[in-house]
RNA sequence: GGGCCAAUAGCUCAAUUAGGUUGAGCGCCACUCUGAUAAGGUGGAGGCUCUCGGUUCAAAUCCGAGUUGGCCCA
């Protein structure tokens, strides 16, 4: 780009951006910049994958915006920043896709396509879902290493979870488990407790009653899934809970009903007695061993028949308060706890349900049958068995797969596991070696989730996955998990396992001939593998890693370890990651989990914690209802600068972002002032020649004004502002503080002070100060604003710095503080004389004085010392703002004449010196009008509220003016505290009556310049005619002022020209304009 | 059902680690200004600080119990 080369008037996001993206690619931007930065400190940034199933949304958009606002951030620190980007590949999600498009609705369909084909088919939807993500993270300005992403199905990073895996088997913690465990009957699966998710729905509600076998009367229990009954083995009660046996009357039949104490009420109303009477208190301890017969012994005749089965037992799992009736129906073939209780008192685990949700011939009568469609009938049978108190529904939540959204249900299957409960303390120690944002994040629902983790089980009866690593002999049943085997109710690993690591291993140990350097691990290929030592062959088992684990190992997978070891050793572990709050069940834990069982430590050092995008009304987005805002709507409204700067002026630790359209468009404005800001002084600087190479800040430092001294102390402290904020995680801030430093300091106070000397038309020191000053404000702003806006940031800096920087801002350092211009006082001066130009336009406003018109004097009352201080200092300044004749200024020990005054109550006194009285006294004293402001007067005027020893003390109130006739005053302040008053005299004289008209008559005729489109250089004839004689005889006093600032070389006739008529102050004018640039050219 | 977080102007958020008369930006309305300006300036409307209790002379702030939303867990 040429410097000070001509740019658009308007700010066009969609042009620009476009010319950037090719001048990116013109350049190898991004490469350049990588290369760069070799040299520097290596930085391990690690990408949690997104999953590729579907489009990015504003969740993924503003996780990859935060990701490149610091990953830009970190390189222009000079940091060597690892930034490769992932994709998580593998799973359940794909696979259900896939079973979509191919209409498959089971297991079974998927066999016969072949499993291979199947594999295939999620590879390239999985591929092709990638190329989608890739391009939308690219368009929005994200970079990373896009030509070199890793992915979870290559092999290599298969390898990666392989060796992690077999590190942590290494470590004694691996094991076959037999547990129960949520199984979706659909996808025929095992799934994790976190793909399990909660919906509302309506299931059944049975009390059952159980007869004792031994003694009189029931037991009475209570379950929404009447499908667990056959498998019944035992009934729970809290050991130190109370009981009661209930005689209860129903039709006439009397019956003796066991239940909690604290429940005996609502199962009584449930079961529709008509009366009752409590004949028995009892605690759990003493139903302990009372034993029972199975309602369902006749239809399921294989049920449980062990020792002291259908026994009553206590268990911690029981709550006397909570839902049912105290007494809790427990079968260790399905739920988990039962399951857990049952193993401790050495029940067999019986469960006639198989993968698929169908009842085994174990079940008896109810074999074949899906479990769900089997309610009724159980249900009829308890009734028919007189069993049955009571049958209702209930809505309540209830686990579904994530996916497919089939309800779950919990059966005991065999299953691998990785049994991170035996690194509980390790896991929570290495919690404390990583440093989160917000801290909450960690010390509270992170560390609770570590706390009440079980052990993971990481195997997947499904196709689309990493395989096991995992060989067993071939005589033993080791496959997919099936249903009731008791043989391994102790769940210990299998000692005779082969756990292969790498490619490597595997060719040397593998049976078949394979090339490490190919082999694709896969199930098709490693299913056929077998491993024969000593005389035993081992075959693989049959199931795929939970996709989970796929991520977990993307610390060291992201490099390629151990396949490439170069850098392991260097980098790992990470030493900054990003995502939302989601992943504490996610990949935040799972690499926790992963990287303390393989190598004893946890992968990331920080971590940066943000929330989800929500819609503009609060709800959370949500793509299958369609309640959605597309990013790419948003870049097609406002372009991706102003996007990005949106989602990261939002506190990325922990807080949801709530997505804006207004804020969408503030954005954009402030990127039109900065433009606006940028593009004033080019034409000056391109028409006077300046080189910012030769003319630098430092050369016309004798020259310096001190607004530009100013202005470069603001840049100072909002640098700092900056670093302190990106270094807090809190972009956010770090992005306020240069908006507000672009609007409100550059653009609103800066441009408009200095624009008068950019108009100069003679060279001057001043100038070329203005011009270096505003040239160093413009160039670091923009090195400042890189990270966030990448492209508008590239076109000013390009168009500033043309040849004689780098090829790109992104190459640029971070600005850093120069102390030289650091000036906490001028700030603080400026701060105060801006706060009574505000107070001073104000009061104009009231006088109905323009600030065109100039004012004889402004009378600043000051508070304090600080304020004369900064007066004194830059009255010129203030009077030039103020566009008055003379500044007179009050000292705080003075008083200026004709004033009233009120008192303000300061309550953090009066509370203490009054009581409950106080806010009786503080309304008097704010009533209060005085002549004096003197606590004498005050204590008078209030001492109604006043008893007789009270007094108001200095401390208590401060006083203010009131404004007297003539004068209009209004009073300034800091940081909410006021400082004093600014009034303005308002009274008109010749002189200045003579200066305002002349400056209406400019105005008019510039504005007639701007209407013709002429050149600012343009010299005009003008052509002036007042109906009023005294107004035409004071513009006329003036006349040499309007032809200079209107650059009118003649004053004459003018025929042909631009001519209007005014209405100004009551006065009409008529004027005329003409350029004279026409006559000259044909002459 | 449990844990964590949030709740302040129409919207987004502040309110100085530890109570003292609730503020800003954006949006809206009116007026005004304009040779960088799809800008700017001034004013206005808009708040039982989610509810109910408690502590205190005094609570947006501290404590307790709820409500709503988000995430997590069961």
């Amino acid at each position: 780009m040429s410097r000070f080369g001509e740019v658009d008037d308007q700010y066009d996001p969609h042009e620009l951006e476009r010319r950037v993206f090719e001048y990116w690619d013109e350049v190898d931007a991004y490469e350049q910049t990588v290369e760069h930065r070799s040299d520097g400190e290596s930085f391990f940034f690690v990408d949690g994958p997104p999953y590729t199933s579907g489009a990015a949304h504003m969740g993924t958009t503003w996780n990859k915006s935060l990701k490149d606002v610091y990953l830009r951030f970190f390189r222009m620190q000079g940091y060597d920043v690892t930034d490769r980007p992932g994709y998580d590949m593998h799973g359940l999600p794909i696979e259900t896709r896939v079973e979509e498009r191919l209409g498959f609705e089971n297991k079974k369909d998927i066999e016969e396509y072949g499993e291979e084909n199947f594999i295939e088919a999620c590879k390239d939807y999985a591929e092709e879902q990638l190329e989608g993500l890739q391009e939308d993270f690219q368009d929005f300005g994200v970079w990373m290493d896009w030509e070199d992403p890793y992915k979870t199905v290559s092999p290599e990073y298969m390898e990666a979870a392989w060796w992690g895996f077999s590190k942590a088997a290494e470590r004694g913690l691996v094991e076959k488990g037999h547990r129960s465990i949520s199984q979706c009957p659909r996808c025929e699966t095992a799934i994790a407790n976190n793909e399990v998710e909660y919906e509302d729905v309506e299931d059944p509600s049975i009390y059952v009653k159980f007869d004792l076998a031994d003694r009189a009367g029931k037991i009475v229990i209570w379950t929404t899934t009447p499908w667990t009954i056959p498998a019944n083995t035992f009934v729970a009660v809290d050991e130190e809970g109370d009981y009661v046996g209930v005689r209860a009357e129903k039709d006439g039949e009397e019956e003796l009903l066991y239940v909690a104490e604290a429940k005996h009420e609502s199962v009584l109303r449930e079961g529709r007695y008509d009366d009752y009477e409590i004949v028995e208190e009892l605690t759990g301890e003493e139903l302990l061993g009372w034993s029972y017969e199975h309602p369902l012994a006749e239809e399921v005749p294989d049920h449980v028949d062990a020792e002291g089965a259908f026994e009553v037992y206590a268990a911690e799992y029981v709550d006397t308060h909570g839902d049912g009736t105290g007494l809790v129906h427990s079968a260790p073939g399905h739920g988990e706890e039962d399951f857990e209780r049952g193993r401790e008192l050495g029940f067999p685990i019986f469960c006639p349900v198989g993968g698929d949700g169908v009842y085994t011939e174990d079940a008896g009568k109810y074999a074949g049958q899906f479990v769900k469609d089997a309610d009724d009938e159980i249900i009829a049978d308890l009734d028919d068995n007189g069993a049955l108190l009571a049958s209702g529904t209930v809505d309540h939540s209830y686990g579904h797969c994530w996916r497919c959204d089939t309800g779950i249900i919990q059966i005991v299957t065999d299953q691998w596991f990785i049994t991170i409960t035996d690194v509980k303390d390790e896991l929570l120690e290495n919690i404390e070696d990583s440093e989160w944002h917000p801290e909450w994040a960690r010390d509270n629902r992170f560390q609770d989730f570590v706390e009440e983790a079980p052990d993971w089980n990481v195997s997947r009866q499904r196709y689309w996955g990493t395989p096991l690593p995992v060989w067993t002999p071939e005589d033993r049943d080791d496959g997919a998990a099936t249903a009731a085997s008791p043989e391994h109710a102790d769940g210990r690993a299998d000692e005779e396992m082969i756990v292969i690591g790498t490619r490597e291993e595997l060719a040397e140990r593998v049976d078949q001939d394979i090339d490490p350097e190919t082999v694709d691990l896969h199930k098709g290929t490693v299913d056929e593998l077998t491993i024969t030592e000593d005389g035993t062959t081992y075959s693989r088992v049959p199931d795929v890693f939970d996709v989970w684990l796929d991520a977990s190992v993307a610390s060291w997978g992201t490099l390629n370890y151990p396949e490439d070891d170069s850098r392991f050793d260097e980098l790992w572990p990470a030493d900054f990651i990003l995502e939302a709050h989601d992943q504490t069940r996610g990949w935040f834990w799972s690499q926790l989990g992963m990287g303390t069982a393989a190598l004893g430590d946890i992968p990331y050092e920080e971590v940066l914690m943000h929330g989800h995008a929500l819609m503009p009304d609060g709800r959370a987005m949500s793509k299958s209802k369609d309640i959605l805002i597309d990013p790419h709507e948003a870049i097609d409204r406002h372009g991706r600068d102003v996007m990005r700067m949106f989602l990261l002026s939002n506190n990325p630790q922990g807080d949801d972002m709530r997505f804006s359209w207004d804020g969408m468009q503030t954005m954009e404005n402030h990127l039109r002032t900065l433009w606006n800001v940028f593009r004033f002084p080019l034409p000056y600087m391109r028409l006077d020649g300046f080189d910012p190479q030769e003319v630098t800040l430092e050369d016309v430092d004798g020259d310096l004004e001190l607004i530009d001294e100013w202005v470069l102390a603001r840049l100072q402290s909002t640098k700092a502002e900056m670093t302190a904020a990106f270094e807090d995680r809190r972009q956010d801030k770090a992005l306020d503080a240069l908006i507000e430093f672009v609007v409100d300091d550059v653009s609103r106070f800066y441009v408009q002070a200095v624009r008068e000397r950019m108009w100069e038309e003679d060279d001057s020191a001043s100038k070329e100060a203005a011009y270096a000053t505003i040239y160093r404000v413009l160039r670091e702003t923009v090195a400042l604003l890189a990270p966030y806006a990448p492209f508008i940031s590239e076109e000013i800096y390009g168009t500033l710095t043309g040849d004689e920087e780098h090829p790109t801002v992104h190459m640029c350092d971070w600005p850093e503080i120069d102390a030289y211009w650091e000036d906490e006082q001028l700030e603080a001066d400026v701060a105060h004389l801006r706060a009574i130009e505000e107070a001073g336009a104000n009061a104009r406003q009231q006088a109905g004085r323009k600030l065109r018109w100039p004012v004889p004097r402004v009378v600043v009352a000051a508070d304090d010392e600080r304020v004369v201080e900064a007066v004194e200092r830059h009255t010129d300044l203030l009077a030039d703002r103020l566009n008055a004749r003379e500044i007179e200024l009050v000292s705080p020990d003075e008083r200026w004449g004709e004033l009233q005054y009120s008192a303000e109550a300061d309550m953090s006194e009066l509370g203490p010196a009054f009581g409950d009285r106080a806010g009786q006294v503080m309304n008097a004293l704010n009533e209060a009008r005085i002549d004096d402001p003197s606590l004498g007067a005050l204590e008078e005027a209030v001492s109604d509220v006043l008893e007789d020893d009270e007094s108001i003390t200095d401390e208590m109130v401060s006083f203010v003016t009131q404004t007297p006739d003539g004068v209009a005053g209004t009073a300034f302040g800091l940081n909410g505290d006021d400082r004093g008053v600014a009034y303005v005299d308002a009274s008109l004289t010749d002189d200045i009556e003579s200066e305002g008209y002349a400056r209406e008559v400019i105005r008019r005729v510039q504005e007639m310049r701007k209407e013709l489109d002429l050149d600012v250089e343009e010299r005009i004839a003008l052509d002036l005619e007042i109906d009023d004689d005294r107004v035409a005889d004071l513009v006329s006093e003036r006349e040499a002022l309007i032809r200079e600032e209107v650059r009118a070389d003649e004053l004459r006739t003018v025929e042909d020209g631009h001519r209007k008529e005014w209405d100004v102050e009551d006065v009409s004018m008529e004027i005329a304009i003409e350029p004279l640039a026409a006559a000259e050219a044909s002459e």
